[in-house]
DNA sequence: CTCATAAAAATGAATGTTCATTCTCTTTTT
DNA sequence: AAAAAGAGAATGAACATTCATTTTTATGAG
């Protein structure tokens, strides 16, 4: 008589989120329909309905799944030895190594934001989260001596938010943006504010 | 024997992309429904396919009309005698005067993107005109000597665009995002790139 | 001015399709 | 043999679009 076994169960509802991922980054959360992802996950939709009970659980789900995996990046930011080093690895990570569909997806979750509050709640979150890291790891980084000493280290928190964000949107609306310099550029720019004045200014941008 | 009145039907088109900007600002493109929008719009469905052949049609026709807005207030940017205070007023006309629901059309948008060549082909323009629009003023502005005769200007553009977008995609997603000092950072930012090293340094930012 | 008229504007019910979800049944696993 | 996994047809609601019909409006003949 057999039990149900949760870690495979685990594995199989994290296969139909991946299933799910692509149908959504092709055709966005409410163009894509259950069945799309059905197909995509090789799978009828009776069986489907016994790991996600709805569509918007799904959604949800995913979101979640997202926000875990950005959160996790951030979490040993500051632990690292050297802070510049784990930053750019980290920044390398999410803009460049990791997918453009990542970038999609990110730019529909935010869509959604606004109108699903169940992920509003879970944005707030992770947002909150990530911004309170990057401060803690400024802020380490600092004591450390590895920023000037009297740096101005809010301005730099809210410069790597809004600068990542933008590219995010700039690489999932055009296939052919290249991240590389743009994060090259980045982190020439963060260190114009943290490090001290004597240091050489931005560097140039290779621009294609 | 009335003949159709061709300004009428031009207002009366925009009224209805007004009301159907609200619908997919609420609900997303594909979330919003016909019927919402005729109620938006205060009109039977019969009546608003005499204007839009099909909701496809009302998309291509908003996102057309919301890149020409954009477009228009960049055209003239180089001609303005101060370039700087120029580029302020844009700035703060499209991050802080324009409501939040032009930043959450623009996410919304831009996540159509990928998903709508018509609307992909749009994009391309509209982007190749903008970043051509900042690259000339800034141009125009070392010319008038206004930065640094030396000032690196790639940079600088790719930058606006960058902070730009990530400006949009932080006030889409958060309603209690103040987009007030965040402009003032950015130029702050960019004088820092474009002005001579003995001009001081970053401005401090007023985080709530 | 007025009214007949035909074009245009507008309506709302009808249509056919698609969709999320459910239900019944079969297969697999232990 | 019983519980779980899975399949796929069935269901009912919602949807984009169309159609038959009515209402409004501008015009020019009387």
């Amino acid at each position: 008589m057999p039990r149900i076994d949760t870690a495979q169960r685990v594995d199989r509802k994290a296969a139909i989120l991946d299933a799910a991922e692509r149908c959504f980054v092709r055709s966005g959360f409410h163009g894509a329909s259950m069945s799309d992802i059905c197909g995509e996950a090789g799978m009828s939709p009776g069986n489907l309905y016994r790991y996600f009970p709805s569509k918007e659980a799904m959604i949800e789900g995913l979101c979640e799944r997202d926000f875990a995996e950005v959160g996790e990046g951030f979490s040993t930011l500051a632990l690292a030895p050297d802070i510049w080093t784990a930053f750019e690895a980290l920044a390398r990570f999410h803009m460049i190594e990791e997918p453009r569909e990542s970038c999609q997806l990110w730019v529909e979750i935010m869509s959604e934001v606004a109108r699903n509050p169940q992920i509003g709640t879970l944005r707030k979150k992770i947002d909150q989260f990530i911004e309170g890291k990057i401060r803690f790891a400024l802020e380490m980084a600092r004591d450390r001596g590895q920023t000037a000493p009297d740096a101005d280290l809010e301005p730099a928190v809210q410069f790597l938010i809004t600068y990542a964000d933008g590219l995010m949107l700039r690489r999932a609306r055009d296939e052919n943006f290249d991240p590389r310099p743009h994060v090259d550029l980045m982190f020439s720019i963060l260190r114009s504010m943290l490090l001290p004045p004597s240091t050489p200014a931005i560097a140039r941008l290779n621009t294609p």
